[in-house]
DNA sequence: TAGTCGAAAACAATCGATTTCCGCGGGGGG
DNA sequence: CCCCCCGCGGAAATCGATTGTTTTCGACTA
C-alpha cells in the first residue's frame, strides 16, 4: 500500500548523523550546541525528504500527544457545531487538535469513547454530552484525567466547567411571557436524567413561582431528549389537553421547533394562538417561521472558553475561575405576542 | 498529574507470565496453544487491573490505526453535521473511529491537518471539503494514500468518491421553476473554485439552455463561500438589478437563506415577488418561513456509503464502483410559486 | 534409558521517536 | 607538560505494544 514513511533515521542517514542529532536539531530546546553546520544539513535533508515525524512514536516516548478529545451527544443539534467550532479554533491557535465523538445520547457509546480517547491518550476531554453518567465523569475525576464540561455541568461544583447562566436565561425567557399577559404558560422540559434538564425545569419552576403562578402538572411534559421529535410529541401531551397553554417554553430550541410543528399541524397560530420559546438560539433562529424568540447563548465563545480552560489545565497553568459561567440575553423574535393577540392572527391561517 | 497508566507488563507480573503471553491470551488468533488455566489468569489480572492497551504503541507496531480522518470545511453548515453522522456511525460499527478536522474553507488549514492526520497515521481520510487544492489531493494519489470524497468529487474520474447527482438535481430545480413560469431565473452559484461550484452552475446552465432560455451574465452571481452571509451578498448583485430575477436558484441552502433574507429586508415577498430553491435540504428545511423548496440529498446515507467505501479500501476489499451517485429529489414546498401570485401576495407583506 | 516430539511460554526484535549519559578532541590554565 | 572542561554528537535506554524464534519441560517411543 502506501509508500514507507521516511523516518527519523532515514533523515539521520541523509544528513549523515545520529538519529539523536536530528530529534535536537528539529526540536531541541534554544541552542543545544550544534555546529550551525550539521543543523543545516539535517534541515536540507529532512524538507528534501519531506520528513514528518509520527505522532504516534513521539506521543509514545513524550506520553502526551496535544491532541483533546470532545464527546457530543448529537452532532445534528445545531448547537453542537458551534461550540466545536470555538473549541476547534482555540485548540488550534494552541497547537492542539480535535478528536470528536458522537455518542448519539447511548451511555454505552460514551463509555465507549471515553476509553477509546484514553486508550489514544489524549491530553484531555471536552464533555458536551449532557447526559453524561455520573459514573464516567466519577472516573475521570478519580484518575484526575483532566477534562471539562461544556454547555453541561455537573454535580461536583468543583469540575471545571464552562456553562451557559441557565437560571438567568430561562427566567428572563418566562418574565417575558408573563409580562406579554400569558398565565397558563407550558413548560417543555429536557430529560431529567441530564443537569441541563433539570436546572432549567427548577428554573422554569422558581421563575413561575415568583410570579405566583400555579405550574400544575398538567402544564408540565418531560421531552426524551433534546430533539425536534421529542419536542414535537411532548407537545401533544400539552395542547391536546382540554385546557392548552397559550405559551410553552421549551428547554432548548428543538424542541422549541418540534412545539411550533406541532401547533402548525393543529392549526394553531404560532405566536397568535400559541407563544413559543426556546433556549440556545441555534443559528438561522430568525429565518424559522415565525422567527424564534429564544434564549440567546455564546455558543461559539463557550467553546472557546471551554478549550482554553482544559489547555490551562493540561499544561499546568494556573486556574482561577474553575466554573465559568456565561450570560445569556433574550432574544426578541417572531414566536412570541399577547395571548390576546390569538384570535386575529388565528384567522390568518385558517 | 494522572496516575500511571498499566501496562501490559504490569498485567504480566500480575498474572506470572510473559508480556507477549499477555498480548497473545487477547488478541492471538484462535487457539494458539495457551493453557486455558494461563488464559484465565490473564484475563483476571487484565479486568481486575483494569488494563487499556496504549492505542499510542499498538499503532506504532501494527502500523494501523483504526482510525479515519475526516476534512470538513465548515462544520456550522448544516449539510455536514448529517454526513458526519453518517459516517462516525458506519465507522464505528466498523470499529473504526474518526478524528474530526475542520478546515475553515481555509487551504492553509486545510494542508496542515491532513500533515496532522498522515503524522497519526490514520488508516484514510474522508475529503468533504470541496475547496479541496487539487495539489493536495494529488499528493494523496501520488502515496497512494486511501481516500475517499464525500459530496463533492474531484476531477479525476478514478478518485473514490460519494456524491449527489448534482446535473439531477440541479435540473430537476430549474425544470421545477420553469413549469411555474418562470423565465427570468437568477443563479447564485457557489465559488467556482469547488467541484461542486462548477458542477452546479454548468448543469444549471445547460438546463437553462435545453429550456431555450437566456442566461444572461446579469442574471449570475457567484458567492464567496457556501455561507447564508455570501448568498445575501450575492443577492444584492442580481436583486437590486434594474430587471431583477423572478426566481433565484441557489447552490445550496445556505445560499438560499441568505437570499431569502435578502428578499425579506428588501420587502419583497417570497415566494409571491420571488421564488427561491436551494440544494441540500438541510435538517429543519420545512420551518423555515418560507419553507424551503430545495434538492433533497441523502446527507446521512452518503456518509455511510462514504465511511464503507473507504474502509473497504484500507482493508483491501474489492471496490466495484469506484464513484457512487445519489439520486436526488426535489422537495417542493412554499419557497417556490408562479410568478403571476406575485402582485396579489404582495400586499400582504407590504 | 536415551532420544524425539510437541505444547506452552519466555525471549528478543521491532515500530519511530526522545533524551540521558558518554566519549572524543581541542583549548586553556596551572 | 598535564589535566580539566567544554562543545559536539554518537550510543543506548525507553515509551508499550506485537510477533517470529527459542527455550523449556514433560510425555512418549524405541
Amino acid at each position: 500500500m502506501a509508500a514507507r514513511r521516511v523516518t527519523i533515521t532515514d533523515v539521520a542517514k541523509a544528513a549523515n548523523v545520529h538519529a539523536s542529532t536530528v530529534s535536537r536539531v528539529l526540536n531541541g530546546r534554544a541552542e543545544l550546541s550544534l555546529l550551525p553546520e550539521t543543523r543545516e544539513r539535517v534541515i536540507a535533508a529532512a524538507t528534501r525528504l519531506g520528513y514528518r515525524p509520527s505522532a504516534l512514536a513521539r506521543g509514545l516516548r513524550l506520553r502526551r500527544t496535544f491532541t483533546l478529545g470532545m464527546l457530543v451527544p448529537d452532532i445534528t443539534n445545531p448547537v453542537f457545531p458551534s461550540i466545536i467550532k470555538g473549541v476547534e479554533g482555540a485548540a488550534h491557535a494552541r497547537g492542539y487538535h480535535l478528536i470528536l465523538c458522537n455518542t448519539d445520547d447511548s451511555f454505552e457509546r460514551e463509555a465507549s469513547y471515553l476509553r477509546v480517547l484514553k486508550e489514544w491518550r489524549v491530553d484531555g476531554i471536552l464533555i458536551a454530552s449532557s447526559s453524561t453518567a455520573d459514573s464516567t465523569i466519577a472516573e475521570l475525576r478519580r484518575e484526575k484525567f483532566p477534562f471539562v464540561l461544556v454547555n453541561s455541568a455537573s454535580r461536583a461544583s468543583d469540575d471545571l466547567a464552562v456553562v451557559p447562566d441557565n437560571r438567568q436565561g430561562v427566567s428572563a425567557a418566562l418574565d417575558h411571557l408573563i409580562e406579554l399577559g400569558h398565565r397558563r404558560i407550558g413548560l417543555i422540559a429536557a430529560p431529567q436524567t441530564t443537569m441541563t434538564g433539570q436546572e432549567r425545569l427548577l428554573a422554569a419552576r422558581a421563575t413561575l413561582r415568583r410570579h405566583h403562578l400555579a405550574h400544575e402538572d398538567a402544564l408540565v411534559a418531560v421531552a426524551d431528549s433534546f430533539s425536534e421529535a421529542s419536542g414535537y410529541s411532548a407537545a401533544r401531551r400539552l395542547l391536546l389537553d382540554a385546557e392548552p397553554p397559550t405559551a410553552i417554553f421549551g428547554a432548548n430550541d428543538l424542541i422549541a421547533l418540534g412545539v411550533i410543528r406541532l401547533a402548525r399541524e393543529l392549526g394553531l397560530a404560532v405566536p397568535g394562538d400559541l407563544s413559543v420559546v426556546g433556549f440556545n438560539d441555534i443559528p438561522q433562529s430568525e429565518l424559522f417561521d415565525p422567527p424564534l424568540t429564544t434564549v440567546h447563548v455564546p455558543q461559539e465563545e463557550m467553546g472557546v472558553l471551554a478549550a482554553a480552560l482544559l489547555i490551562d489545565q493540561v499544561e499546568g497553568r494556573h486556574i482561577d475561575r474553575r466554573r465559568v459561567v456565561l450570560d445569556t440575553q433574550l432574544a426578541l423574535r417572531g414566536s412570541t405576542a399577547t395571548p390576546a393577540a390569538a384570535t386575529t392572527t388565528a384567522m390568518r391561517t385558517a
